[in-house]
DNA sequence: CGGTCACTTGATCGTCTTCAATACCAGTGG
DNA sequence: CCACTGGTATTGAAGACGATCAAGTGACCG
């Protein structure tokens, strides 16, 4: 069942010059946490890696040796039964943090969609880092009951909800990606094929497929070449991810 | 949809002396991190209170005030859709922290399953709390991490395993229940009823009934009186639960 | 003893899965 | 230019698992 280890192709080590002030995912990640006249101490804690798509760069079981802050590109996280059935716990974007909640082993497995670019922070250097850096530890604690929150809401959706609402809370998601706080964008680019998208709803290719032919014939939303896709009736939508339709 | 907000009944505000000192809960708890010669501190922060059985003293999507913390009895943690489909996050017992991954609003509900006694920290002193004691902000990272790995657990559960195996599974969580890191107890007993343990595992009672039934023919397991648990052949549940059977 | 409540058991039904075929698209080479 | 290939997505038909509906059992209690 375990993929064999992929090891990243290191790029540069941070040195004492500083990437990591014009990191683009430093504002949007827990690094914000680092005051600007500390970068060269934050950027000597990790070295910059990248992941060709399709590889795995965390294994489930492994020894947790260190955390990972995406920097580009997008990762599927997943766990496994022995027997290949996979779950999809989530993806990972720019900013993201990975690592959280893990005390010896990796809990869940990352691999690369796309070119993935990471930094990677070695377990002693994290724990040192945060002992500096209290700010620091109080942004992880924020990251991790966001992601608590979510998890919470995909059991529901996971546990409770039908295959269409499925799709349909999949879709609003997906349109609120990226926008923080903002409006959610009525189009957007699927980052994940089908696959990807059933094991991350409990369901499989096929029904996902049927579900957005019959979502886009009710004319709630329209895909074209696959990936490209417009939401047309935004509240239609919410009433039947929220289970009222 | 919304249950009518059952206020919890004040037992006693905390005072200067310290009821910390003599808290069952207090070795589980994040409290652990306050040190002895703090304990005055620390009590002058809570309020102590009692839920009865049944009580919600903690409704979704109300202003989050505080974080509760189990002195005693069982919670049941849950989310609901309009409709009244019901999704269980979680049972909470004695040293359990909630309140966790709360911006705004409570994110989940919390029901007491039979009396339940727990302290109220408002927003504002915890607050307070964690900066003079760092060490706890630490634990409550390791809350939130080890937390966040339970509900990755259970979205791997609810989205990819069978009936068949999600009870195996519960059952031998449920075996695994108090006894920390110790060899898990083959006998136990279930403190919630069939319906909580469904909409637990998303599944129905019936089916949950009829797949425990089949589990005792099968001697795997052996039940009496509904809710007294017997462990009868550990590895064949084990494989049962990892999708190896 | 009737009533309630939680659980169990049975029969039928529906949703989603499984299996299988087909469509589509990009890339490659004749 | 077009057949050929491999990967991904769609569509169709059949089947299974769990849900739903309904009845029955047993414990507890006034």
């Amino acid at each position: 069942m375990t993929v064999a280890l992929a090891r990243p192709i290191v790029i540069q080590p941070h040195g004492a010059a500083s990437p990591c002030a014009g990191c683009d995912a430093r504002r949007a990640s827990v690094c914000q946490a680092i005051p600007d006249a500390d970068l060269a101490r934050l950027a000597s804690a990790a070295v910059s890696a990248v992941a060709q798509p399709g590889t795995t760069f965390i294994d489930e079981g492994y020894p947790a040796n260190g955390f990972f802050n995406i920097t580009s590109g997008t990762v599927r996280l997943f766990k496994m039964l022995p027997d290949g059935r996979r779950q999809i716990l989530g993806f990972a974007g720019t900013g993201h943090f990975l690592g959280l909640g893990t005390p010896e082993n990796y809990g869940l497995s990352a691999e690369a969609i796309d070119t993935v670019r990471y930094c990677w922070f070695p377990k002693a250097r994290m724990r040192a880092l945060l002992d500096d850096f209290p700010l620091m530890e109080r942004r992880l604690l924020e990251v991790a009951s966001s992601e608590l929150i979510a998890a919470q809401e995909q059991m529901l959706l996971l546990g409770r909800k039908s295959a269409r609402e499925r799709v349909a809370s999949f879709m609003l998601a997906q349109s609120r990606r990226g926008s923080a706080c903002q409006h959610p964008s009525p189009r957007f680019t699927l980052l994940m094929n089908r696959a990807d998208i059933a094991d991350y709803l409990g369901l499989t290719i096929e029904t996902v497929s049927r579900t957005l032919t019959k979502l886009q014939a009710e004319g709630l939303i329209e895909i074209s070449h696959t990936s490209a896709v417009a939401i047309r009736n935004q509240t239609g939508l919410e009433n039947l991810a929220e289970g009222r339709a």
